[in-house]
DNA sequence: TCGCTATATGACGATATAGCAAAAAGTTCC
DNA sequence: GGAACTTTTTGCTATATCGTCATATAGCGA
């Protein structure tokens, strides 16, 4: 045992830090912004290029795009006429992934328990 | 180099999947909720001491108490008259440890920037 | 300068959510 | 059963957010 996983023994955070913290989880709460930082994931893209791979209207993926840009999630390079957007925290990639990998062992587990109560 | 970060090639997610990863941020992006998460890490409490700790009113704990039940990611022990909350899932401190240590970085980061150009 | 394109911003309606107060539901003890 | 207690549920109002339409801003070329 003895695992170095480090969870911090839970220090009391003040009512700015939960803002702060509420704020950032809140711009991963929504599945279109979900969405464009998937794509984002696989390489740079314009916002017209994302506002084409969303389907969404472009008014949406930009007023989304502000926002992840004001969580520093997301970076913006003026490139002449288009807005080049990438991942600009890499803890974007960890949140998710950690999440995905929770999602996708709870599942594991409810089938796996529900193929159990069927035979 | 060569650390074992893992962070996997981004699949492209589902957008049953994305709803799915935003209901769980959602969770967590409010302050209220990481109030009572974050109390939770220091132990078990019922919902009164919840109640009286975090100051809000008894509908408005037990509410939020209940999303984060949804969520999976407290868990809730009746013992007599009371219930005991705790949290279920160890995924909620390593997310916000890693929040907090962002931030964290973030701030120093500011406040070295900012003291450099007052020099 | 004018027209064209790419993006950002403002206004609006529809919907969701927080917080409060009151009522309801469930437990324990007498 | 009934009183006392803890928690959940239900209405309600205020606020925030999403998505859309219309408009503004900015770069590029003729």
């Amino acid at each position: 045992m003895s695992q170095k996983k480090s969870t911090t023994p839970a220090k009391q955070l003040s009512d700015a830090a939960l803002e702060l913290i509420a704020t950032r989880f809140r711009a991963l709460s929504e599945p279109m912004r979900l969405r464009l930082l998937n794509l984002l994931m696989l390489g740079e893209k314009t916002v017209g290029q994302l506002v084409e791979a969303t389907g969404s209207g472009q008014a949406n993926v930009s007023k989304h795009l502000a926002l992840l840009r004001d969580a520093g999630m997301v970076g913006v390079r003026k490139e002449g006429l288009t807005s080049v957007c990438f991942i600009a925290d890499p803890i974007v990639n960890e949140l998710c992934d950690m999440m995905c990998r929770r999602l996708r062992e709870e599942m594991e587990g409810k089938a796996k328990s529900l193929a159990s109560g069927l035979r």
